[in-house]
RNA sequence: GGAGAGAUGGCCGAGUGGUCGAAGGCGCCUGACUCGAAAUCAGGUUUGCGGGUAACCGCAACGGGGGUUCGAAUCCCUCUCUCUCCGCCA
């Protein structure tokens, strides 16, 4: 959530900011306005309030000096009705700037790329050498079928469009490199393993900043006040929230594996085939409660613990920094990470790694409390994925592929799979 | 699913209608003592919002929401969570 003090004071600034978010000037104008006019109501109620408790005061002192107080009683009914109207006034508009300050972006860093859509994301590395093939390379799902890992058809009786059965070692891979992610950024890269539940309250979701607006993306439990999690971000970042840490704590950093799901609307015809775009899919989440101050120290370092999963894996991947019409609603900085895919000849996305600044902070009320200077601050929240472990399987299978449709396993994976090197077609 | 108990400040823990934003303890901060530290002694130490250059003033908050009352941590309703017992269950 925006802070309304940034609004009331840089009024401009904010729409500056956000309207290279796409964000109309109007809807800024429109809290500043809801802001002022909540102000000048409490105002006058609080002031009522305060004549109310001085007269209720003297109430209990003219009791206990077994007094007449009928006066006093007359006054305070007068006041009370005035409160009551003044107040009703003051919580609309109070709940109307709260609703609208939950649909209101968060403001791009000033790094960031201006510009509408994904083609003004920049660049900011590449690694790896992209493989040569003295023949067509296949895409992931055919490869997969014809080694009988992956069953499109099957999964689709049983769940429909958008879902995948793996099996031998398909299922064995996936497996695999959750658990090296999991080793690598625990043991190399100091982060805390947590195992969070895949359900969450509608609360949890208004943290991270999925609801109010795109609760299209989710599923919902039918009947229930559950949500199957988007992404590990949701649960982890909520472990936190109403929390006040230790300054000497921070970072603390926090890495899950989970399943995730996602409803796909809007999505339709869009990687119809194969691995890419799923309801359901596992991920390896990286995510850190930063100070303010070193909060962009922190977005590098994480990102480049994603990073080296894929050096591990030796896949040639990209570095782009997402332009402010590419990013999301709660990012103040987003890192993307592209993969190579050889049947596509294009980089596409397995990582994501953002700087929420205090924007999931306020929402979720996680802050910290100085050693000096006493005031409690929002701490900031980071995350991104380390990897997304589908995608990740679908590198390997298109960029380790070999003429006779087998697939090298990647060496770092071997001790993992019983020390396999190759699968075969059987 | 049934029966009961509970939720108070960073932590522990008192408090059953007004003088309670809240005793006491722990922790923490400052000062004294000390070469220094420990121990001891004295003082201080919640948060959010609004107003004010500031000193400061006001409002709100004792799990969440609602109610009774001139006045609620305290009484009533409701929700959430925790614990105990019974049932069921991987």
């Amino acid at each position: 959530m925006i802070d309304i003090q940034r609004i009331r004071n840089n009024k401009d600034e904010v729409i500056e900011l956000l309207s290279r978010k796409n964000v109309p000037s109007e809807i800024i104008e429109k809290a500043f306005a809801l802001d002022e006019d909540w102000r000048s109501k409490t105002t006058e109620v609080e002031q009522l309030k305060a004549r109310k408790n001085a007269l209720s005061k003297e109430i209990g002192k003219l009791k206990r000096e077994n007094k007449d107080a009928s006066e006093v009683l007359a006054e305070i009914e007068k006041i009370s009705h005035s409160i009551e109207e003044i107040e009703v006034l003051a919580q609309e508009k109070e709940a109307e700037l709260k609703n609208l300050l939950l649909i209101i972006p968060n403001t791009p860093n000033i790094d960031v790329p201006v510009g509408k859509d994904e083609t003004y994301n920049r660049e900011e590395k590449k690694w790896g050498e992209i493989p040569s093939f003295d023949f067509e390379p296949k895409s992931h799902d055919e490869l997969g079928e014809q080694l009988g890992i992956f069953d499109f058809q099957r999964a689709a009786k049983i769940s429909g469009a958008r879902f995948v059965v793996c099996k031998k070692m398909g299922a064995a891979l996936e497996r695999a490199l959750i658990n090296f992610m999991i080793d690598v950024h625990t043991k190399e890269n100091g982060y805390i393993e947590v195992l969070p539940p895949y359900l969450v309250k509608a609360a949890a979701l208004y943290g991270t900043g999925n609801l109010p607006k795109f609760e299209a993306d989710l599923f919902k439990v039918d009947g229930g006040e559950f949500y199957l999690i988007p992404t590990a971000e949701v649960p982890v970042t909520n472990l936190h929230r109403d929390e006040i840490l230790s300054e000497e704590d921070l970072p603390i950093s926090y890495c899950a594996f989970t399943p995730c799901f996602r409803s796909e609307a809007g999505s339709y015809g869009k990687d119809t085939k194969g691995m890419i775009r799923q309801h359901q899919f596992h991920k390896v989440e990286l995510v850190k409660f930063a100070h303010p101050d070193n909060s962009y120290n922190e977005l590098e370092k994480l990102t480049r613990d994603a990073e080296r999963i894929l050096e591990y894996l030796n896949l040639p991947y990209r570095r782009v920094t997402l332009s402010t019409g590419d990013m999301s609603f709660s990012s103040a900085k987003t890192y993307d990470l592209e993969v190579w895919l050889p049947s596509q000849s294009l980089y596409r996305e397995i990582s994501s790694c953002s700087n929420f600044e205090d924007f999931q902070a306020r929402r979720a009320q996680i802050r910290f409390k100085p050693k000096v200077g006493g005031k409690t601050r929002f701490v900031h929240t980071l995350n991104g994925s380390g990897l997304a472990v589908g995608r990740t399987v679908v590198a390997i299978l298109e960029n380790y592929q070999r003429k006779d449709g087998s697939v090298v396993i990647p060496e770092v994976l071997r001790k993992y799979l019983n020390g396999a090197e190759i699968i075969e077609p059987n």
